[in-house]
RNA sequence: GGCCGGGUAGCUCAGUUGGUAGAGCAGCGGAUUGAAAAUCCGCGUGUCGGUGGUUCGAUUCCGCCCCCGGCCA
């Protein structure tokens, strides 16, 4: 694991070259069809030459979610053993890692009906009449959840409204992180850059090069297809909002860019934020000289 | 060369009837329980272009100098 840009891909397709590994892709972004290059996605003929699961699952009208990657992480991590070969899960979306190490809590999955029925109150009564409604339902969540998020605001509504029962209670009831993937032992690695501005410098450079291999044209063609708005959480993706915007003609293509550049160290920043307190993590600096040596070397011991 | 505007936080700018200054963006820190590349919370000392002067006190007033625009020669 690691923040976007520090060399995860890199890492994993280069270890691939000398084991006989499959990667499990841990992005809430990889998971849609057509959006490619803004996402980093591995290439075709990477692809061929290392398997890749959880890439290309969903149409990006659809959504995604914690808990559809665990249930698909466990199918794919099963299927790669029982070939004999070697799992990596290789991302920067550390709610996915999370879910999949440390278990999730037994709640209902998201339904669309009352999340649409929670928007349409939202519009009508805005949020902090909803949050007051929590307060009333579910004092422990409300206190817990600040009356300007209307996300997790909707989702302890939603819980609710679906099982009658506050989130707050049921957050208690996890699943141990043997039940949530019992028969596999984990080891990690984060890649964190010891250097913030190298990063800054790369995310740029990386940005720059995206824009070169047809990423605003990527992005004309979503738009071109008159079924997805900027609602829609892939469209809310990192480099796709920005550049959406510039073909909605709101803003120019240099302030997406730079908005685009800014929006990109963000999401770099709150991934480092993920990992500065992750339990059991091994931290290796992916600029500094050898440091795929020692990864390659820490992997191999754990092996034999 | 002359005249007129500007030079204040990394950027764009506001402001101080003289008591050493504040917004947006950026940046930094944090949260994160089935939409997470999402969503949300917190953080503002910076030779107020330089230098002399007036003043108890100058970023603010005055002189000179430097830089950037514009207009006129």
């Amino acid at each position: 694991m690691g923040p976007t840009g520090a060399g995860k891909s890199e890492f994993a397709l280069r270890l691939a070259a000398q084991l006989p590994i499959e990667i499990i892709s841990v992005d809430s972004a990889q998971v849609y069809r057509g959006m490619d290059i803004g996402t980093a996605k591995p290439s075709v003929d990477e692809r061929v030459r290392v398997a890749h699961h959880l890439l290309d699952l969903r149409d990006p009208t659809q959504s995604y979610s914690a808990g559809e990657f665990v249930v698909d992480a466990r199918i794919a991590l099963r299927e790669i053993l029982a070939r004999g070969r070697i799992p990596l899960l290789v991302g920067g979306t550390m709610l996915y890692f999370r879910a999949l190490l440390g278990g999730m809590a037994v709640l209902p999955r998201a339904s669309s009906a009352v999340r649409t029925a929670l928007d349409a109150r939202a519009a009508r009564e805005g949020w902090p009449a909803l949050h007051a409604e929590l307060a009333r339902v579910d004092p422990g969540a409300a206190a817990r959840i600040h009356p300007n998020d209307p996300r997790r605001i909707q989702r302890a509504l939603e819980v609710h409204a679906v099982t009658g029962r506050p989130i707050s209670d049921l957050w208690a009831v996890r699943e141990s992180p043997d039940q949530a993937a019992p028969e596999f032992g984990f080891a990690s690695w984060a890649l964190v850059p010891g250097s913030r501005p190298m990063l800054h410098a790369r995310l740029e450079q990386r940005f720059n090069a995206m824009m070169q291999l047809g990423f605003l044209d990527e992005v004309r063609a979503l738009h071109a297809r008159g079924d997805l708005c900027m609602t829609n959480t892939s469209m809310r993706a990192v480099g796709y909002r920005q550049l959406w915007a510039h073909v909605a003609g709101e803003v120019t293509l240099e302030q997406a860019s730079v908005q685009a550049v800014a929006a990109t160290r963000q999401l770099a920043k709150r991934q480092l934020t993920w990992l500065r307190s992750w339990p059991a993590v091994q931290r290796i600096d992916p600029f500094s000289t050898d440091s795929f040596e020692h990864f390659r070397a820490a992997v191999l011991q754990l092996l034999q």
